[in-house]
DNA sequence: GGAAAGTCTGAATGATGGTTCACTTCTTTC
DNA sequence: GAAAGAAGTGAACCATCATTCAGACTTTCC
């Protein structure tokens, strides 16, 4: 045996996939899926395309990545909010609003999460993803409803509902942001996912 | 002159043109815009490939035309019942629930129309058709809150809500059909529609 | 230092699928 | 029926990328 690998180049190469997955999604998030060839996120990312081949077996597999880490990313912090503490109601709100804020702090890469066209595996990681949301939705849902704050209720329908619903409100404020009306949109988002749900209007 | 099109002709014309769209639009039914090539398609339709270009500049216009107008249709249905007789919130819930089981019944195309990844010309007269269904949908929740039957709401952010929040809750049930819960899927649909747009529930 | 085992490179390769075009077939008009 | 003008054909063309690979360069370990 005349070479293994030393701990310093192990992380050192994990260091190399993981600059790699952060600079693709910077790519994927400034031009979306479609734009983001083998060779621009190389080349974002300092190293020649096949390199990229050393780290993912294909470019699938290395947009999946992508995919993985940020949505899972939102899923963290979603799931924070809404099981977190405070009467489930408050938690619905407060989730909605903290996922939105996000998405609108980071618009290029929310709308590639959420709705920009990618090829077939991403997409799959997409459907996977909603199921979660809809998840972590429908047990405050029926949170709510078991504590009476919310009344009887399809639970995931209902958070079938909100997950598309907050997706699609996002949507044009996340093409054509207009800074001052955040806010109130966030307000009428909010407010919106809570009728979904049949919680009674706020005094 | 020794040619010109006569009337017939230029029928014939126009007949094959159809065909061809309405046989693209099948093929995208069942295989999704992905799988349809134009020497799927141009086989769909009993034609050369070459013969598509006698009809369509390009493949993409092509798609642009399935698209426009299967999704058309729906517009046209949408619109008649959310502007047709009877009162705002009943209006709404049938709006609803007549989507829903057109989508339904037809599962192939209503995906494509809806979730199904697409060329990005496709995607962009996706955008502008969910449009059209948040201003259908906007005017009605207008009417429910002059006529006082809707609470005071963001009308816009509301017909969002609505449309995001049916082409969720459809996307499953597309996929993985089960036939024997349709009407009570449907029932929780329409329910939560309502919700979403602050009806009082139904005595 | 040097041999073994990697890693990195980037031009060549290959697959895919839209588009073209020389040619054939059909329609019109006289 | 024959010339002119279209429409239809489908194999060849071409552009686009993902992927590969032979060679250059690095790291490990004796």
């Amino acid at each position: 045996m005349a070479y293994r690998k030393t701990p310093a180049e192990i992380s050192r190469l994990e260091a190399a996939r993981d600059h790699l997955v952060v600079r693709a999604t910077e790519v994927v998030a400034e031009v979306g899926w479609a734009q983001a060839s083998v060779t621009a996120v190389a080349d974002a990312a300092g190293i020649a395309a096949g390199s990229v081949y050393q780290h993912f077996p294909s470019k699938a597999a290395l947009a999946v990545e992508v995919f993985r880490r940020a949505a899972g990313r939102e899923v963290e912090v979603l799931g924070e909010v809404l099981h977190g503490p405070g009467d489930p109601v408050g938690r619905l709100a407060r989730g909605t609003e903290v996922f939105a804020r996000r998405a609108l702090e980071n618009r290029g890469l929310a709308y590639a999460l959420l709705a920009a066209p990618a090829e077939p595996a991403v997409g799959a990681e997409r459907l996977d993803f909603r199921r979660r949301y809809r998840a972590l939705f429908a047990a405050v849902v029926r949170e709510g409803i078991a504590a009476g704050a919310l009344p009887p209720q399809n639970a995931e329908i209902t958070a079938a509902a909100l997950t598309g619903a907050i997706g699609e409100v996002l949507v044009d404020p996340l093409a054509a942001p207009d800074e001052n009306a955040t806010e109130a949109l966030l307000a009428d988002l909010t407010g919106t996912a809570l009728r979904c749900a049949g919680a009674p209007p706020a005094t």
